[in-house]
DNA sequence: ATGAAAGCGCTAACAT
DNA sequence: ATGTTAGCGCTTTCAT
């Protein structure tokens, strides 16, 4: 059997009050029952259940993460951040992976509140507005991630994607590229960031007074990517095209390594940059030109704004934005030099 | 004010043992109660408080899982499955990570026994012997995961390392390759999982009555692959040897991605097997032969174990084995075609 | 400074 | 079949 507060009141000849104010140091103590009772305390190997703790406090300091698929890198990332950002605000991590299952999301958020988490942080990459209101309405302190959609108002943590972009297509002007294709989604494109990223696209084109040429898959993996190189194949040995901007990193390598496959240099023949720099970027050759999305950030940052809250203090902005960086690597050709 | 088993029962017109009743489907309960109450419930969007359960049932589902980094793609893998497979056997999934600190895998062992966590599982990367004792003096259901070290008597799930290394070495030796190095690490390769792979290595060697050509390398990084292609690439031009077997996959892919940058090509200059599986195994160029240790498997029969030991059902082996398989990509050169 | 006692929300005897 | 009650391990008034 577990050793309680009561093994330890007894041990020490103190009431478990007094046991209590020690470890929690909420009230004075003598220095003569503080001693008897760390004693105690050390003999017993006696650790306070949180459980109990929680149940009276109502406070739990476990926050509830929701995320997509743990599995992909992109998540672990942001996970990665709020678990060590969380520690360090005391917090532990209670963890949910939906895989892109609707009503998952919504079952587990039921089951977190139940399980009387602090706050909860939402993963998605669905549209899902239902989740949002159940959320609103449980009234529990919340930040919603979406790498894709734009999904209601929401406490969020996120990156300008329109600045983004046009960093992107600046880049690759600044490099003599004139014939630039974009390569988006086919899917929701109002309803999703592609609306921000693809204006900026639009926008740098126009300023350039050239062709627009836009592609659309539907999803976002490498695979997708690589079969996508058949679809663009043409246009690259053709010269319609020097350089393609890929809505996403997985897009982008996949096309890489179609182009590996199929003899078409990289950045030769065709200029490549994604967006995301998840892992791999950096890591395939050649090494991926990309935007950085700050995915650790993202986390920390999500706990800090729920720390905040929690803390009531002041209240922040609904939405954070943080700075983007492009990747200058080598999947990329400068046609001046 | 959240709503309460209390509040129901009001609601109701019944006691809260009946409520008790029905949400628990614990003792019989007549159509006529039952309905009322499951219309308060309904109505007041009742949700029972999961910590007082715990705390009067004493149990808890919740495994505590200690990783050494969520970001690390393979462990982000073993998580899944923990995580999934976790929850459909109804257990929910407290996360920590401990960066290789070995003071934070027992204060995290620690936390999480206070959270009255069912049992734990830790997935460790370093040697430390005391938080295994710590676990086992706790007497706490867990399962101990360590991809490098064979760490004192403790329930495992795991590969049967030396008979993966020997499929490596007779795929090897089936493609026509006599001059095979062998990339091993430089600490600890008694206390390790090196000790067994070394071991096939050589074993495949001499029946082969060829010379062992093995370099030592510290860590496991791509980054450390890529640093070691200086050293091996005398060897590699002057045909000293004509496969290398790398103790990892990031090893594997930080050479693959030296000989790139240093126009060697792979496998037609040299043939490079890892070992793992990575995911960026079958996204770099050329595809890297490999083995498979199955991480998502891992976890998921790590939870199984841990399941059946919560439900008294019988003890399995301490130590469980999972199949390997070789993934035949396109990093080695058949020497005979 | 300390102890007694109430009570957090719930389950599980125990009564009826 | 249902209600009453004790108590899980703890914090927190309220007395003293």
């Amino acid at each position: 059997m577990a050793v309680t507060i009561k093994d330890v009141a007894r041990k020490a000849g103190v009431s478990i009050s007094t046991v209590s104010r020690v470890i929690n140091e909420s009230k004075p103590v003598s220095p003569e029952a503080r001693r008897k009772v760390i004693k105690a305390i050390d003999e017993l190997g006696y650790r306070p259940n949180e459980i109990a703790r929680s149940l009276v406090t109502k406070k739990s300091n476990v926050i509830g993460v929701i995320v997509d698929d743990i599995g992909s890198s992109y998540v672990a990332q942001i996970v990665r951040g709020i678990e060590e950002v969380g520690h360090m605000y005391n917090y532990d991590i209670l963890l949910c992976s939906t895989y892109g299952d609707k009503e998952a999301e919504e079952r587990f958020t039921q089951l977190l509140l139940q399980k009387q988490v602090a706050a909860i942080i939402l993963l998605s990459e669905i549209y899902n507005e239902e989740v949002i209101s159940y959320l609103k309405y449980a009234s529990i302190p919340f930040v919603y991630l979406n790498k894709y959609y734009n999904v209601l108002e929401s406490p969020t943590v996120r990156i300008n994607n329109y600045l983004a972009s046009k960093k992107v297509m600046d880049y690759l002007i600044k490099c003599g590229h004139k014939n630039i294709a974009y390569v988006t989604q086919e899917k929701d494109i109002e309803l999703t960031v592609e609306k921000h990223k693809l204006q900026a696209y639009k926008d740098s084109m126009n300023e350039l007074k050239q062709p627009q040429t836009i592609y659309k898959i539907d999803g976002h993996t490498i695979t997708k990517g690589y079969e996508f190189g058949k679809k663009i194949e043409k246009d690259i040995r053709t010269n319609k095209i020097t350089a393609v901007f890929c809505c996403d990193d997985e897009i982008a390598i996949g096309l890489i390594n179609y182009c590996y496959d199929n003899d078409i240099k990289v950045p030769d023949a065709v200029s490549i940059v994604g967006y995301g720099n998840i892992s791999i970027a950096s890591y395939i050759r050649p090494k991926l030109t990309t935007i950085m999305e700050p995915y650790y950030d993202i986390g920390a940052v999500s706990v800090r704004k729920l720390s905040k809250i929690l803390n009531n203090e002041k209240p922040e902005e609904e939405t954070i934005e943080l700075p983007v960086q492009l990747i200058v690597r080598d999947s990329v050709k400068d046609l001046d030099i």
